[in-house]
DNA sequence: TGACACCTCA
């Protein structure tokens, strides 16, 4: 063999593993890593061997499968074959520690580069911050950062820059977010429309969402062009506030521009009208899709399906379900879930259990929120033994459940009349997460003051804060709602002072609670205060207590402040 | 895409 033959032999071997790496990384299927690991090995006995670069390819495939600790150890092979190890594998391994939760070891291996001659580069420096913010150690993420720019050590990228803004709006720091951005904008690494899109995505979460609709135009006006990412979380974050309207109108403008919406985009849409009980709404933004082409997805239809729902409409769902079939869209187990939860809403526990049982012949795997869901409907239909039974079902069949199965079924043994057994449970978990969870607490103590255990109840609530819990506004309610039952206005109202001290704003059923409790007692001036205090804080009545408003009004003369009260929410109603 | 606990019982 002359020299060309072997250069075009090892040329074409080349090829051929670059080809198969590449499948690979398109593949998907259930042997994905299995012949990733094949090939590894086969790489390995070549001879003479691949080289860095074809085992970097194969490693970065396996790391984007997720499969860290695989990559480490066959890291560790390569070493041990006497494959030297470059900057990129480094990165990697860097990378893979982070991700199995184990940043110390990235920065241990940094220090071990430094000593081995290679300098680091801005990819190591980029994966450490992120390692940094995976761990939730934005604090030092953005130390870290710093001193990179401080130090001159290397100019960040995009890359860098997104990490940290993304770490920034991860533990609700947007403003200090948004700086940075400010900062890129005004330096030589101009933002993208990622890191903007990360930014109006946190805005939109704090609930700033004009802010965010403001940072979209500013984005247009620097000349970034939007995408759909961009739409989309602008999008969610106005159908979040109830704003479906003006995302109707932000989803048609984009089309406008030429950005065509997505079925994830309509869906956004879809899902928030049903949430708000307009499905007639959400069936003209089905429509809508369907016209341009856009096929519905089982997601899309879940949503509607929830929507009927909600509203009670269950054939309407039911009927989803076959418009789905007629088009071969699959129900998975979160559609079925729905429907099953529809069913129990309705107190219909017979059509839930024998959908319940259906999926499961059909080879569908019930999953914790599928068995909540019908432990739910169990206990709402009075059947706390048959609850009990699945209980401990979904426990033989491997589905471990979780804080909101406990909470439903605590309540569902309270609700039934079996309040000291569901305190004796309680009292039987072993995990720290339930026993300090103050759900699981307000649960019992409304349960023990409903019963007429007060006492009980007022213990409950003293251990909690014995424990160090923070008591949140639920509790806080069902505990001035006792304090009401017993009796003890001024200590109702105390407490209602001392939520409001420790951070815990009341929201509008504990002002009802308690403004009922004042009512009935006759003491208005009371009651107005507190009435003109939620109406400040942009609370409303309910029916109940707008009636019993009402009922005073003889006995309160024609220009009370009472009248006041009453017209401003005529007003708000 | 799905699940939980606070008010309204005359």
């Amino acid at each position: 063999m002359n020299c060309t033959t072997l250069l075009r032999l090892r040329y074409y071997t080349t090829y051929h593993l670059n080809q198969r790496i590449l499948q690979l990384k398109n593949a998907s299927g259930p042997t994905k890593v299995d012949d990733a690991l094949q090939l590894f090995d086969e790489m390995l006995q070549r001879q003479p061997p691949p080289s860095i670069f074809q085992f970097t390819k194969l490693i970065s495939v396996i790391v984007k499968m997720k499969q860290y600790s695989t990559a480490l150890m066959l890291i560790k092979q390569m070493k041990l074959m006497g494959i030297p190890a470059n900057i990129y594998i480094i990165n990697i391994s860097i990378n893979c520690h982070c991700r199995l939760n184990q940043v110390a070891y990235g920065f241990t291996l940094l220090a071990t580069i430094f000593k081995q001659g290679h300098p680091p580069n801005l990819a190591t420096y980029s994966t450490l911050i992120h390692g940094l913010v995976l761990a939730d150690r934005v604090f030092e993420a953005v130390e870290l950062f710093k001193k990179l720019l401080r130090e001159k050590v290397c100019e960040p990228d995009q890359i860098t820059f997104g990490i940290v803004i993304n770490g920034l709006c991860k533990v609700g720091h947007t403003s200090k977010a948004l700086e940075l951005l400010r900062y890129m904008e005004s330096g030589s690494c101009k933002p993208d429309v990622v890191q903007y899109s990360a930014v109006i995505d946190s805005l939109c979460k704090d609930r700033m969402v004009d802010n965010a609709l403001e940072l979209f135009s500013h984005m247009t006006e620097k000349g970034v062009l939007a995408n759909i990412i961009a739409y989309n979380a602008l999008i969610q974050g106005l159908c979040n506030f109830g704003r479906e309207t003006e995302a109707a109108k932000i989803l048609m403008g984009m089309e406008e521009k030429g950005i065509s919406p997505g079925v994830d985009t309509f869906t956004i849409l879809v899902d928030s009208f049903c949430k708000k009980g307009c499905v007639k709404d959400a069936e003209l933004a089905v429509q809508a899709m369907v016209r341009r082409g856009l096929h519905p997805n089982v997601i899309t239809y879940s949503a509607l399906i929830d929507g009927y729902c909600l509203r009670g409409e269950i054939e309407e769902a039911e009927n989803v379900i076959d418009r789905m079939m007629e088009q071969d869209i699959v129900p998975n187990i979160i559609t079925y879930s729905i429907l099953i939860n529809g069913y129990c809403k309705k107190k219909q526990i017979d059509k839930a259990r024998h959908l319940f049982q259906e999926i499961q012949d059909k080879g569908l795997i019930p999953d914790v929120i599928t068995y909540n869901i019908m432990l739910q409907g169990l206990f709402l239909s009075g059947h706390p033994a048959t609850a009990i039974e699945l209980f401990n079902k979904m426990q033989e069949t491997g589905q471990a459940p979780n804080i909101y199965t406990y909470r439903i079924l605590l309540h569902g043994m309270c609700k039934n009349s079996q309040c000291y057994d569901a305190l004796a449970l309680f009292r039987s978990l072993e995990s720290k997460e339930l026993m300090e969870d103050v759900g699981l607490y307000s649960i019992l103590i409304d349960g023990y003051s409903k019963c007429g255990k007060h006492d009980l109840a007022m213990d409950l609530f003293d251990e909690l804060c014995v424990k160090g819990l923070k008591p949140n506004v639920r509790t806080y309610t069902v505990m001035i709602s006792v304090l009401c039952q017993q009796g003890l206005l001024g200590k109702a109202k105390d407490l209602l002072r001392k939520m409001d001290e420790n951070g815990c704003l009341p929201d509008s059923v504990t002002y009802n609670v308690i403004v009922q409790e004042f009512l009935k007692e006759k003491a208005f001036q009371e009651a107005e205060i507190l009435l003109e205090e939620m109406i400040s804080r942009g609370f409303s009545t309910d029916s109940t207590t707008f009636e019993m408003l009402l009922n005073q009004i003889p006995s309160t003369g024609q220009d009370s402040p009472m009248q006041t009260i009453i017209q401003k929410l005529i007003n708000i109603k």
